[in-house]
DNA sequence: TATGAGATCAACT
DNA sequence: GTTGATCTCATAC
């Protein structure tokens, strides 16, 4: 069965089509990683989005070409993995959320310190720990080295709900996941 | 099970 | 000086 590579022009579009459609694709960081089971859409005309006004050091990367890792520090100890997206009069990006672990489960588990699998990339600063994600993977292209994307071969079931974890425009409803996963950082309401 | 504190950096007021 | 796209560990119910 080929396995289709993801190449930068995927990202060249609106974050809301490409947000859907990472969830069931593979991600590999230096041979590490799995399955994306769920994502979340930040569009510039979105307060909780860090391009919301306007670029800065942290956030350059955004405001730069698409298909592109965007990395930045989270409550000073986590770090966080987006794909940066077209922009549409100005910079998005979809931060990825949750793995679930198919390749390099013992490096993960190191990584992470002995934690239960279910656990490893449930949420963002687990998933960046695992992937050994840092600053120095800031910026870099999607379509090479030390990443690997993969497509899916069969469009799953998606679900969407609302965002996790920030309080400005909370109520909009981009976040999405793969229905039922049992690796997500939280459930989705039934639907 | 549920709430709370702490860790610690960069942007914002 | 405060707050946030977070997680872990501790203590309380």
């Amino acid at each position: 069965m080929p396995l289709a590579r993801i190449d930068r022009r995927f990202f060249a579009r609106s974050v809301h089509e490409v947000a859907p459609e990472l969830i069931g694709a593979t991600l590999l960081v230096g041979g590490v990683g799995g399955r994306i089971v769920e994502v979340e859409a930040y569009h510039h005309t979105d307060p909780a989005a860090h391009s919301f006004r306007g670029p800065t050091e942290r956030n350059a990367v955004m405001f730069g070409p698409p298909g592109h890792a965007y990395v930045y520090r989270s409550y000073g100890i986590h770090w966080c993995l987006n794909f940066v997206c077209e922009r549409e009069g100005s910079a998005s990006a979809v931060l990825i959320r949750a793995l679930e672990p198919l390749e390099g489960l013992a490096k993960m588990r190191r990584r992470r310190g002995l934690s239960d699998e279910r656990l490893l990339c449930a949420g963002p600063g687990r998933l960046a720990e695992a992937l050994g994600i840092t600053r120095a993977h800031n910026g870099l292209p999607l379509d090479r080295p030390p990443f690997k994307l993969i497509a899916r071969t069969e469009t799953p079931k998606i679900a969407s709900g609302l965002r996790i974890g920030i309080t400005k425009a909370a109520e909009l409803p981009w976040r999405y996941g793969l229905k039922g996963s049992r690796f997500l950082s939280k459930p989705f309401k039934a639907s």
